[in-house]
DNA sequence: GGGTGGATTTTGTGATAACAAATATGACGA
DNA sequence: TCGTCATATTTGTTATCACAAAATCCACCC
């Protein structure tokens, strides 16, 4: 169940299927407006509705996951606005988390980043599509771990999982920035060169950049189910 | 069940459990390192155990409480680093929300939040100490309402919600500043004249003044439970 | 009298079952 | 052929139950 995501130390099985949608949530393997159906879930992972119900509260409370009508839950559908707002806080935030990394991890941190970066370069350059967002939310949330800052770490995995839906829609952009110019590669030079203003502006100029290209694609990407729950 | 805290629209237990019991954390209606039982509340609440324990779930990934043992959750029992980090998120976001509630929330925000204000006043002139902590809990959650930001409201009350145990220390406090420059005031100043960085820097102060005299009595705070713990 | 070991009780976990509401299905009639 | 109403199925909700692990208690022994 674990599969390659590190090691999951929830013990009872409500916490495992938490773990999992969560992880699954902001890695874009659900698709926006879907419905998620809860004898479906359990009898997908083996598990009693009870569990599962529990694990969808707490998605639910953290916005990982929408109620539709007091009763039913989907993955959320964002309007422009909303998509807006988490990708400014994400801006705000990962920055903030940055520029704290920035201070104080030396250049280890900065090689751990390099080593993620260049696995989702490998992965783009093999279509490997899925490993691509599982990489590139890996670098982000080291990022924000190297900051040393729970609390923070919490709030930015929340926004990630807000928008976790839409990520998949990075998969479709050709960025016209030079390979050796990626903004992540900024990142890294500001961590290992311990600048923190560097690192916090690398880090906006990633989220806004893709964010931006996110937000213009977002009908076509909420788009296919939106007008699926209606019809 | 509703009491006086306005209109709760949850239909199913859980979701009304959850809600109980978050506010009454973000008021401080319970002691840091409280244990809390699942039986015991399901009783006190005349429902089942099966509710209250997705009330449970959900609060604590919202680190509203903590897990001690993969078993039991209890009331956070927060250290001074956890806590500064979160008074810190508090300065700068509602500082956020303050600013923008500054730019498009006419006077009628102000009157409002001067309302809620003067029952807050008067709540400290006749020692009502619990409804202290509900206006002020009020005042600025619905300053950070008035920013139209839903997202970024619900990530400060989540931080409300991390240090609610703590605000019980605001009882206590005999702050020096005269009754007419309470930052509150200023804060309503800055929305009723459409300046928002008045609006910000006066929240800005009003959570660090009141978050450093909480600091400084944290251990105090913490300490008559948390010795209870082990002994 | 104090400490240790076992039994009892407490407490959380998760599956099942009973219920209710909503949705889907299908037949009948216009 | 289409709409409508009744029925059947699906689906979420919550209480109950069975179980396991932890804590408590009590007796017994040193």
């Amino acid at each position: 169940m674990d599969e390659e995501q590190g090691v999951i130390q929830a013990e009872n099985v409500g916490a495992k299927v938490y773990q999992r949608l969560r992880l699954d949530l902001m890695r874009s393997r659900f698709r926006p407006g879907e419905k998620l159906k809860l004898r479906d879930l359990a009898a997908g992972l083996g598990v009693s509705p009870t569990p599962v119900r529990e694990a969808l509260a707490r998605l639910v409370s953290e916005n990982g996951l929408q109620q539709l009508d007091h009763r039913s839950v989907r993955v959320p559908v964002l309007t422009e606005a909303r998509c807006r707002e988490i990708l400014e806080l994400r801006a705000e935030l990962e920055g903030r988390a940055a520029a704290r990394a920035a201070e104080h991890s030396g250049p280890a941190g900065a090689e751990m980043l390099l080593a993620i970066h260049e696995r989702m370069m490998a992965a783009v350059r093999e279509r490997r599509l899925d490993d691509l967002l599982a990489e590139n939310e890996r670098f982000h949330m080291t990022l924000c771990g190297l900051a040393r800052q729970p609390v923070l770490l919490r709030i930015i995995e929340g926004l990630w999982l807000q928008c976790g839906p839409l990520q998949a829609g990075l998969t479709q952009i050709r960025m016209k920035h030079p390979r050796d110019q990626h903004p992540h590669l900024e990142v890294i030079r500001g961590l290992r060169e311990g600048d923190p203003s560097l690192a916090r502006l690398a880090v906006q100029r990633d989220v806004s950049l893709y964010g931006d290209e996110l937000l213009r694609r977002l009908p076509q990407l909420n788009g296919p189910l939106s007008a699926e729950a209606p019809a």
